[in-house]
Parts: C-alpha cells; structure tokens; sequence
DNA sequence: AGAGTAACCGAACGATCGGTCGGGACAAGG
DNA sequence: CCTTGTCCCGACCGATCGTTCGGTTACTCT
C-alpha cells in the first residue's frame, strides 16, 4: 500500500503552496483567491482539504515551533559548560531557521491579530526564554562579557538570527546554509564571549 | 500668527495615530474602520486630511527614510578611516531607530504589495548598498577580520540592528536609547574588528 | 450678523473578503 | 454495470473592504 494515489493536494501539500504565498505577499494580504490561483484549484476546492485560511497558518507555525523547541532536547544543548551549550543552540537555530525557512519566516511575522497568532506569540516568547537562560548562566560562569546586560544581548542575538529569513535564499548559491551558521555562531560568540 | 488652532486633526498628528494602529495590526490588517475608531473620528472624515490609506503609508515611510539617509551625509559618515566611519554609522542608525520608532518599524515590515511599498523596498536596498560599501572599504582596509563574507556581515549587521523594532519599548524603562545603541556598537564591532 | 470655510458626519458605493452549498467528474471496488 | 467516496467546481452568502458623496456643524473673518 504505497502511496501511488493521483496528483492530488492533501493538507500538507497545500501548505507548502500558502506559505510560500503568505509569505511573498503577508498573511493579512493573501486571500483565499490568492491561494486558489497559486495552487491552481478553484477557492471551495481548498475548504476541502482545510478548514479554512486560519488552519493553514496553524499548521505552518506549529511546525516551525516544533522544530525549534526540539532544539532544545538535543544532548549539547542539555549538558556541558552552558557557553558551549549556547553556543550549539546558535548554530541549531541557524541551521533549523534555513531548513524550515518558509515556515519559520512566517512564525516570526505573526502580528496577534488572530487567536492561532496569539498562541504562536507565546510559545515564542518560551522558546526565547530558555535561551535567554542559558546565556544567563554562561554569564554566571563568567565566559561572556559583563559590560553588556544579558537581556538585551538576548535580544540582538535572536535579532541576528531571525533576520536571516530576509534574505537568505536557498536557490540563490550565495551562502550555504554551514557557512550561514558557521558566520553567525562566529560573529555571535565573537562578540559575546570574555575576552 | 502661532498655530493657536482648536484640537483638530492634520495629516501629521492623524499620521502619528494611524502609524500607531498600522505596527500594532499590520497595514494590511488594519482598516479604515481601525483607523476612525482609533483616532475618535469617523471614517469618512479621515478622507478630508488625507488621499487615502495609502497616503499614510508613504508619508511614514518617507520620514524614516529621509531620516535613515541623512545619516549618511554625517560628517562623521564621509570623512576619517572607513571602520571608524562605519561605525558611526552603525551608532546613528540605532539612534535613529529608536528616534524614529513607529516610522521605522512601519518601513521594516513592508512586504511590496502596493507601489508606495515596492518604491520604499528599493530606497531601502539603497541604504544597505551604501552602508555595505563602507564594511568594504574597510574590509580593504585590513580592519575588520576577513573569514567572514563582506556581503554576509552586512545583513547580519542589519539584522542585529533593525531587530531592535521588535522589542525596544521607549515608555518602559529598561535600557536607554544611549544605552542600546553602545550595547550594539561594542557587540557588532567587536565581533567585526580584526582581532 | 452674515459669509466663507475647515472639520466632520451618516449613508451608501462597488469590490472583495472568508466561507458555504449542491452537485458533477472520475477513479476504485464490487 | 453500478455504487461509493474523493476531489473539485461555479454560484452564491453576509460581512467587510477602501472610498465617495451630500449635507451639517462650528469656528474665523469682516
């Protein structure tokens, strides 16, 4: 029982299609019109497949949530000196961000408008305490600079991050996603670590 | 003459409102509706100090571009050694940012649905062009440390920078506009400079 | 007081929004 | 062959979109 079914949507096939359309045009800007024309079935068609345009963005945002927390399970994100485990997390998120690119492009442009939004905004706000920690007790360990306050060095570096989902491209062969995440973890650390 | 008005709306106060709601819920996600509901006018009135929704839009925009480049006319910004200078800019642009918060935030998030947005993207590729030429020249220069793409660094500069939108709170008093943009300059600096 | 006008309003415009509905095409299984 | 269920469609729903319009209020100037 293989699955040699016809070239038809199933959910997850759809999605791949409304991502990459909120995400060139914003979930707010995209229609149901919108989504028909680009996945070439008419717009009851979708209704099918999902429940509507909120369920598309719920699916996409989990999976991005997902991938993300998961991060944190990894065993070099659970044990050794914590500036090491910050360190590994870094290179993950990178490396997590540019795999599930369109989906994390649209977590991190959620707004709140919508309740599925609102839910998303908060998992995030977990994930980036958990990091926030570890760069706490790195900074406990003494093994990064004192002069700059641990929160705010949270935020930029998450900033830097984040940002990649502007203008990395993966067809355009610029940059690698290694060489993304091997800049990143080296400027990052660079400009974090005791000197 | 002074302007010894009652309190009545002009394009610019009705602006710092509707740049208000437009971060809050997104410019496609906030209607007219928003908008008069907000600024304690009705919806039609809004049409008699300004064209339309779009207009909004463009007169935000420009300020926060209009303030970016300036910058770059600095004196610091032409004149002396090109690390220095870059980062200068680097310092201003935080400044500016936090400044001219709602504006830039506005600017930040276009996604070229309209012509006001596709116009604003191309202004703002301008911008990094130039600020990209700068890490460049000193790049040339031997003073910024050379494993890391030239084109690469920039982004993530920019990223760590315009990050600060997504959190930076000017009423809650938890680091200064000053405070912020040193945090900045030593973190990207430090990790850019040639060791 | 009266004229002029800036500021505002409620009602309504055509278009588009997300979503619903009844039914048809088509392949699979008997 | 006929049924069954998946997949899809055009037509349409009430609501809301950005915008327009005719008209009223309220302030300024003479």
């Amino acid at each position: 029982m293989t699955t040699a079914k016809r070239d038809t949507y199933t959910p997850e096939t759809l999605l791949t299609v409304a991502v990459r359309v909120f995400n060139e045009r914003g979930y707010d800007g995209t229609s149901m019109e919108h989504l028909s024309k680009a996945a070439g079935i008419s717009k009851s068609s979708i209704y099918h497949h999902v429940s509507g345009k909120e369920e598309l963005l719920q699916r996409a945002v989990s999976r991005a949530l997902d991938e993300l927390f998961a991060i944190l399970d990894e065993e070099h994100a659970r044990a050794g000196r914590s500036v090491d485990r910050l360190e590994h997390v870094v290179r993950r998120m990178v490396e997590v961000l540019i795999a599930e690119l369109p989906y994390v492009t649209l977590l991190l442009r959620v707004r709140g408008n919508t309740a599925t939004e609102r839910w998303a905004l908060e998992r995030r706000r977990d994930f980036d305490h958990r990091v926030a920690e570890l760069l706490k007790a790195a900074a406990a360990d003494g093994d990064v600079r004192g002069d700059i306050e641990v929160r705010l060095a949270t935020r930029l570096v998450f900033g830097m991050i984040n940002s990649i989902v502007e203008w990395y491209r993966p067809e355009a062969r610029g940059a690698s996603g290694r060489e993304v995440a091997d800049a990143v973890t080296r400027l990052v650390l660079a400009g974090l670590r005791q000197a």
